[in-house]
DNA sequence: AAATCCTGACTGGGCGATCAGTCAGGATTC
DNA sequence: GAATCCTGACTGATCGCCCAGTCAGGATTT
């Protein structure tokens, strides 16, 4: 029963491989366990796989790591550069708002719309974006570094009174704002007795651009 | 040499004891290698103590983890609680601004002026913060809640056009973008070509306090 | 001498990684 | 067209290592 198909051609794969299968897995139990609880024969199980072919494919738990970290941040920066570069593509120049909403919808939406993960992705990304570990921060700086340069230009752009240090700090603030959205600690709700939610993205988002954007304007005005 | 000497007096300890360089060496090594990661062993060699010792005082090592965060965030904690109270102690109702610094300041002095960790339970805090791992929120909850709460009050009383929720949401970017500063992870450096330090807190808070002022003001607006 | 502090050897278990071997099926040979 | 060869996907048992935690007993304090 166990069938050896999905993938069906010879060529490039369609349909879920198996590949994808374990990747999946990886981003839910890293998610939950973070790299260094999450043990090869936990994301093999949740896989339906055995342990081996995870070592097959990717060799190591570090190179797992990093395949799945690829294959989503790609999804994401492309939708981001996508939107940024639309804003721009128009005569008059896009709002503030508009531009710290490109850069928080792909994650939420890539994190939401797979629906399979609930999310698992936006969480790994919160605790390895904030680690000092090099090996974190080679990671971020191969695949999150460039489009983050994008935002900090299109910063300076629409606010001209922003320098180069400001418009980096405010992208620094403004992703420690998001990460709030992403970690969907619960807090939120403990704190408020019930009416805040950190599970509503779109709640979340309409109280997160008005303050970033207020933030950012602080910054110009000082 | 090693002599076993360190607390001198009889009773609750003076000077360094055995279990405050426990705490300390379990400090650094939670903060370099995080919680899973971080060995008993490492942990002792670090203390300079046997392994055993650490399960003799500490019992578990996850007893030994909320006992190192239940000493640091009670001394942090309590200077946040005073500075809050002075501020309100006098006549006139302090700026937004002295609200938002007696929020960070402790946090960063500690983290600091002890200068043998390098801001080491900074970095922890960063990450079992954004931890949705129900053991770590219960710490949170425990120790990290009830300053909250005062803090949420302040900006309420402050900023009368906030609601409730507007507080909660307000508090929470507001420690977001406070651990773009404690994870220290060089990023700032890294994309602003070494003109950004988050290494510098100083240098730091005068910005952030702005951003974060700017923001609450934003959703006050709206 | 009683109590407390402390050590270092030890244990069982879980870890990442390895590897010999199975299997399906495409290519090659006759 | 059938026997052979070959390859890439996959399994499950296994390895050596390191982990948190234990414990018997030595050292030190009171």
């Amino acid at each position: 029963m166990s069938s050896h198909a999905a993938r069906t051609g010879s060529g490039p794969g369609q349909g879920e491989s198996r590949q994808d299968a374990i990747l999946d897995a990886a981003e839910r139990v890293f998610a939950a366990d973070g790299y260094q609880g999450a043990a090869m024969r936990a994301i093999a199980e949740a896989a339906g796989v055995a342990q081996g072919l995870i070592h097959y494919h990717f060799k190591t738990k570090e190179k797992l790591f990093e395949a799945m970290v690829v294959r989503r941040s790609g999804q994401i920066n492309e939708r981001r550069a996508a939107l940024v570069a639309d804003l721009f593509a128009h005569g008059d120049p896009p709002r503030l708002e508009q531009i710290v909403e490109a850069l928080f919808r792909p994650t939420i939406e890539t994190g939401l719309d797979l629906a399979r993960d609930g999310g698992a992705f936006a969480r790994i990304l919160v605790s390895f974006a904030n680690s000092a570990d090099p090996r974190d921060q080679r990671l971020i700086e191969i695949h999150y570094d460039p489009i983050a340069q994008t935002f900090i230009e299109a910063l300076m752009r629409i606010e001209p009174g922003l320098s180069r240090a400001d418009a980096v700090w405010a992208y620094m603030f403004a992703i420690g704002v998001g990460m709030t959205m992403m970690a969907k600690t619960g807090r939120p709700k403990r704190l408020s007795g019930g009416v805040c939610d950190d599970g509503d993205a779109e709640a979340m988002l309409s109280r997160i651009v008005p303050f970033i954007c207020g933030g950012v304007r602080a910054l110009v005005e000082e």
